[in-house]
DNA sequence: GTGTATGATGCAAACGTTTTCATCACTGGG
DNA sequence: CCCAGTGATGAAAACGTTTGCATCATACAC
């Protein structure tokens, strides 16, 4: 029996051919090849045209491995995001991806799912495989895991949430003031008995900021403090309506609820239409996220649109020009917009 | 000035600490250390411990790049999409990533953005940074790049679309049969002028085999082709939106509509309600994919319901499997559903 | 006591590049 | 004619692991 390695490298393939072949083949040595291949201007035009022609002819493919056990670079970065599956990271990561494809670079994928430990040993992964750098989702997380990435030098940046640390430069947009535009929103039409239904505040930095941020709006309301007009859940459609049918299920119904994410406000909304309860007209509904789909829902969605195509853009382009420089940039704080469309309105009384 | 690599690597960090070190410091051999990480059960005990013990005591981080150049595997999968944006493509990449994590894999993430030439020089990239396999987007490809993975031994397998080929295997389901559930159940309820709107078939073969689908349904009613029917646009909310626009502007508007994405569908369904079309009673809509919000949008969407996440996670599977054995796996065609909701209901005339 | 497994370990040769330093051939100024 | 400068190239030492083979105890059957 033949051993699986052998079998894995596949019958067809003969054992792959090395740039010492090819030096050989065009009469030079490695080094010039490699030159030919990296610096191609410090190699005289006809021998890099030699070099190139041999390894055209052999369909010669660099071992980026070797290359980057010799060079101390994998021209790799890491990617770690809670999940993939709502559109909002999809977009960032999307943005990331372009970034650094079109500078050569390959994106390493992690998914935490919202667990700090599994979003540890990602990274310790990552450390391992050693990307040249690293995005990652959130501040919050344990000081051990900060110190790690120091201790390694690895350049990091962080999003979704701003950082106040210039150690941890972040690109992101401010989830409290976000969430603050759109409880004053709420606010400005009159309503006072505001519902909240967000993510989980104890594993995700930024629901919490925004949880906070409603809080402190209600408390310059003079509202006092009602746990039940506050529901934390994981972000899915479902948990949203479902949150949503409590709310209105209570004896004293919120006039307006403010949905931490779109994802959860159109469960809500779902949750509205299927009572045969009037939106805005019964009660209003904001979001937060402005996914694309947001508008193309009946009635459209009021929500706050954050800059995740941007964040991701600018995330990848500090690390790059981070890891190219060597000097670590400087955090930066993303606008945020009011979208005002048909989920809210006047409260009635 | 220093050299920006001497930066990059952090000025708290010394170098960092190797195998060597460690099998010098618990007085054994690196290849000791080597097997107490890897296999062991191949070291006493107490070795073992000793060796963990400086392992802990320095935070040593195996270096994977040195890892990989030796044993000739990256312990790493690549994986390409044509967007991550929709969410469909989304839902199969989170099932890989959760199969690949789980095995101790990391995936590499490619986005093609439904170009061809994109995504070979994607592949190449992919190969160079030595995957130990690969998992693409639909069957249509260049020969020449399924002759560059052959001839590098390289195991893949292909998704979104099956392979009659049982040297390229592939996880999918019928695009064909699965369209013409849509259009069997938009001709069982009476319609006869049936619109489609889909992707561009020239450069996605799922697409294209939707919307062949499509043809052979209509030729089987006696429907005369008519070009006026079709639209082939991009996947975005909008293009859905302004092809139904399009469509319910005719002289002779169509009594439904087979979306053969739900994305477009949401966008054509936002266009009825614009108009204030009610759906399903003026006209019918049916979607292709079954998004998890489809169920959300009011009124429901009808639509094929996909296994993309199942069709991720069996890929995965099977291309670790094929890695660890050597041996190349069988095809395997996945079961779609049709979930009737509300968009779509008999014909009226 | 001999011979043979068995288990734990070490030695050292890969793995396929990059990169420093040295060499060599020119060029042109003095 | 000499010398410094420049540009192209090569030799060889890394880079940090894995792994085949050899070695050396120790155990056990006979």
């Amino acid at each position: 029996m033949r051993r699986p390695a052998a079998r894995a490298q596949g019958d067809a393939a003969g054992r792959r051919i090395t740039i010492r072949e090819i030096a050989h083949e065009a009469k030079v040595s490695t080094a010039t090849v490699s030159r030919a291949l990296n610096t191609p201007e410090k190699v005289a035009e006809e021998t890099r045209r030699a070099v190139m022609a041999v390894i055209e002819r052999h369909h010669f493919v660099m071992d980026g491995v070797a290359m980057s056990l010799a060079s101390r670079r994998t021209r790799t970065i890491g990617l770690i995001i809670p999940t993939i599956t709502n559109s909002i990271y999809a977009s960032s990561t999307q943005a990331i991806q372009q970034c650094a494809q079109a500078s050569g670079y390959s994106v390493l994928v992690g998914v935490s799912e919202f667990d700090g430990g599994q979003e540890a040993s990602l990274i310790r992964r990552l450390l391992e495989r050693r990307v040249d750098g690293l995005i990652l989702t959130g501040t919050t997380r344990d000081a051990a895991l900060y110190e790690t990435l120091q201790r390694n030098g690895l350049p990091f940046i962080l999003t979704w949430q701003p950082s106040d640390d210039p150690a941890r430069p972040s690109v992101a947009f401010d989830n409290f003031a976000a969430a603050r535009l759109a409880m004053d929103h709420l606010i400005d039409l009159g309503h006072r008995r505001i519902g909240l239904i967000c993510g989980r505040s104890e594993a995700n930095d930024r629901a919490l900021a925004r949880r906070l941020a409603y809080e402190a709006a209600m408390r310059r309301l003079g509202v006092p403090q009602s746990e039940w007009l506050i529901y934390e859940r994981d972000f899915e459609f479902i948990e949203g309506r479902t949150a949503m049918h409590r709310l209105l299920d209570h004896r004293l119904p919120p006039s307006a609820v403010f949905c931490a994410n779109d994802i959860q406000a159109i469960g809500a909304l779902s949750e509205c239409q299927a009572r045969g309860l009037k939106v805005p007209d019964e009660v209003s509904l904001i979001g937060f996220d402005d996914l694309p789909i947001s508008q193309y829902l009946s009635p459209q969605l009021t929500s706050i649109r954050v800059p995740a195509n941007q964040m991701g853009h600018r995330a990848a382009e500090k690390l790059l020009a981070w890891i190219a420089s060597g000097e670590p940039p400087s955090s930066e704080v993303l606008p945020v917009t009011l979208v005002q469309r048909d989920t809210t309105g006047p409260a009635r009384n």
